[in-house]
RNA sequence: GCCGAGGUAGCUCAGCUGGUUAGAGCGCAGGAUUCAUAAUCCUGAGGUCGGCGGUUCAAGCCCGCCUCUCGGUACCA
């Protein structure tokens, strides 16, 4: 690893469109930020890579329902979080934005190279365009009737009511929510990215060279590329985001897959511009290693869409490394904007002035390496009241205030050294090492741990050498016992340094000594004889029981308020006749029979007495009803409704089913237990 | 269903190419100690390594089947 002449480190770009929260900060930044202070103290060439996404539709949608443009949106919350990144201590390099007019040159400089070498193939489609507004309509431009459902306010690329994933195409009664008309279909080309043309080359260089990276990321890798990949468009008929730079291309912009990791290099280029640097060596020189630190959410375009446009254009180099995360939970559920069910970054400072690195230390310790991990409010206090508090800064506190006691602040001499001081020195010296391994191999919480075990061996080095009584009986050991235990805190300044960068700095304070740098970590000639050092404060608080309620109070709030919000029933239905309601023939009938069908998760294939006849019908009630519980079952069946092959099984019919706001389903029976074939009007 | 990742002490996780009594931190119990934010240090209890079968002199690690969780994908007339 220490071959590299330099280092280009990225960080998922943050969607533009909602602040951040403690999933980004354990997933993404923290682990990036980490990885980047240890180089930096390594005095490597390093540079890191932030900035907002801030092109796509769900910005245009989020402007558009606040009646504010897109650019307001983006400029908002790319406000936003940039502070909370700030305040939180993620030391990017450079945080830009896709919006700036260096991504636009860039991404278009990117694409128009690979046009002019024919890397894309162009397709032509049919899409919905809207007369009215004079554009063509992106997927969730467009509502209208669900097929399957028959929910009328389905979206163009999904139902959210019976969460079935749509094309436009497919609705019923599309309707244009730009203008209201209904759209009509009309011709559009595009230019597309063919990955499978790459699929080979992608499988030797992942598959077969990089057998290194994180099980996680192999494998979702190796499933993607064994399914097969397709050719992936790279355009779309949209007008915010950066305009498709050839003739005849009006109203088309970049896919933002397209258009955000080119802003890696945009926001590279920016930061070097203003250093007076030449951008090009951390991207184009094979000496450079560069990492994707991502969320596993981005794994496919980090591993296998970005390279492949990398390759095809020619200059770039292809990521060393790609250490994606799994999910952080946050108690026991998934975090989720929407819900509000998360814990914001700028809401816990004002919670927690201060406590940035209580937060780094718990979402370092906790971090979602290997799976998805839950952050909860008790562990949050337990690990800052009995980690940062007892072991960490107690020990500084120990040694400090001892100091002063003994010597007004001054350090005294290293003298004689005993075969225990010996012992602890081998020991601290060791250290180094351990931290080393565990982050060159993206192994955070381990190598936090690591500088964890520095504190308690301070720890245990005061409580075996026991200077307070030593004291008494023997002034020049005592010497040498607190010049050791000063030199062990001086040494956690460097340890902690990549993990805990404000507190080092307090560290650095209490020792009134300048920043030192990584390599020194083990040294026990740190401060010299006779330093003075200033007088000491608390580096943690502990965090009573009354904080933790009250977050937990906030977000039992939140869950409240989405329950509320969930049980409200659904708009009503639009009006219809009697004579429409009596083309349906509803009846009760009788499950005779019922089956899983194979190779399914939800559907059942039952046999069912109408009364009239016993037919087959294939119903998705798999995850409420167990085929063996419903033999016998009393329901209301629709019969003349259009039979329809499903899985290969001809279902005759539709049982009714009520559905509450989880999802559950619940048969609708008569409560009077008639015959099968009884009318149901 | 298919693909991927997981299921190891009460909790959060290690366990690298299979090798002696399966580890760490927190929590818990007992003891020591008082310089320190009742913090620290020591000792200890606690695990049929999701289940069943197989390969092997030897399996938490390899193979097969099953099961549960998370993600992707198919499926709900």
């Amino acid at each position: 690893m220490s071959d590299f002449k330099r280092y280009t480190v990225t960080s998922a770009l943050p969607y533009a469109n909602g602040p951040v929260h403690i999933g980004h900060l354990a997933g993404v930044y923290i682990p990036a930020d980490i990885y980047v202070r240890y180089l930096r103290g390594k005095g490597k060439d390093v540079v890191f890579i932030g900035g907002s996404d801030e092109h796509g539709v769900p910005i245009t949608i989020k402007a558009r329902n606040e009646g504010i443009t897109p650019q307001d949106v983006v400029d908002k919350y790319h406000g936003i979080i940039k502070k909370s990144f700030g305040e939180f201590g993620i030391s990017f390099d450079v945080y830009s934005r896709t919006t700036s007019e260096t991504h636009h040159k860039t991404a278009s400089e990117f694409f128009k190279k690979l046009h002019a070498e024919g890397k894309f193939i162009e397709k032509t489609s049919e899409q919905y365009y809207d007369e009215e507004a004079k554009q063509f309509l992106a997927d969730r431009y467009i509502m209208g009737t669900c097929p399957h459902c028959n929910n009328e306010e389905a979206y163009g690329d999904q139902c959210e009511k019976c969460g079935t994933s749509l094309s436009p195409l497919d609705l019923i009664n599309p309707k244009s929510t730009l203008s209201g008309s209904k759209p009509v279909k009309k011709e559009t080309k595009h230019w597309y990215l063919p990955l499978d043309k790459d699929e080979e080359f992608l499988k030797q260089w992942i598959l077969e060279d990089h057998k290194e990276w994180k099980p996680n990321v192999y494998g979702q890798c190796k499933s993607w590329l064994d399914s097969g990949l397709h050719p992936r468009a790279v355009s779309r008929d949209l007008s915010w985001g950066v305009p498709v730079p050839v003739e005849g291309a009006d109203g088309k912009v970049l896919y933002v897959w397209f258009d955000a990791p080119i802003g890696y290099i945009s926001n590279t280029i920016e930061w070097a511009a203003a250093k007076g640097k030449d951008w090009k060596p951390y991207w184009q020189d094979k000496e450079s290693k560069l990492v994707h630190f991502i969320g596993k959410d981005n794994i496919v375009f980090h591993c296998i869409i970005f390279p492949s446009m990398l390759k095809a254009h020619g200059d770039y180099i292809l990521p060393d490394n790609v250490p994606g995360n799994e999910f952080l939970n946050l108690e026991n559920d998934k975090i989720s904007t929407s819900k509000n069910w998360a814990v914001w970054l700028h809401e816990y400072l004002v919670d927690f002035p201060e406590k940035q690195d209580v937060l780094r230390y718990v979402l370092a310790a906790n971090m979602p390496e290997s799976k998805d991990n839950d952050f909860t409010w008790k562990d949050f206090q337990a690990r800052n009241n009995n980690e940062l508090v007892a072991i960490f800064g107690n020990f500084v506190n120990r040694s400090a205030v001892l100091t002063q006691k003994y010597y007004d602040g001054k350090v005294p001499a290293l003298g004689e050294l005993s075969n225990y001081d010996k012992e602890t020195i081998t020991e601290l010296e060791s250290i180094k090492g351990k931290i080393e391994k565990s982050l060159e191999t993206f192994r955070f919480r381990e190598a936090l741990k690591e500088a964890m075990a520095l504190a308690r061996l301070g720890n245990k080095y005061l409580a075996d050498t026991e200077p307070w009584k030593v004291v008494k009986i023997d002034t020049v050991r005592v010497e040498t016992i607190m010049n050791i235990s000063l030199q062990i805190t001086a040494n956690l300044s460097i340890a902690f340094e990549p993990f805990l960068p404000f507190t080092t700095e307090k560290i650095r304070t209490i020792l009134n000594i300048d920043k030192f740098n990584w390599e020194q970590l083990g040294a026990t000639d740190l401060l010299p004889a006779g330093h003075v050092v200033a007088k000491p404060f608390l580096l943690f608080d502990k965090i009573e029981d009354a904080e933790i309620e009250a977050q937990m109070n906030k977000l039992l709030e939140s869950k409240k308020l989405n329950e509320a919000k969930n049980s409200v029933a659904t708009p009503a239905k639009a009006e219809m006749t009697f004579d429409d309601f009596t083309k349906l023939d509803i009846r009760t009938g009788t499950i005779l029979e019922a089956e899983k069908v194979p190779k399914t998760k939800k559907l059942l294939k039952l046999l069912v007495d109408t009364g009239i006849d016993k037919r087959t019908v294939v119903s998705g009630i798999a995850e409420s009803y167990k085929a063996e519980d419903i033999i016998g079952k009393k329901v209301s069946i629709l019969l003349n409704l259009a039979p329809r092959k499903i899985k290969g099984i001809e279902s005759q019919g539709m049982i009714l089913m009520a559905e509450n706001h989880n999802g559950e389903l619940g048969f609708i029976s008569n409560e009077k237990d008639f015959n099968s074939g009884s009318v149901i009007s």
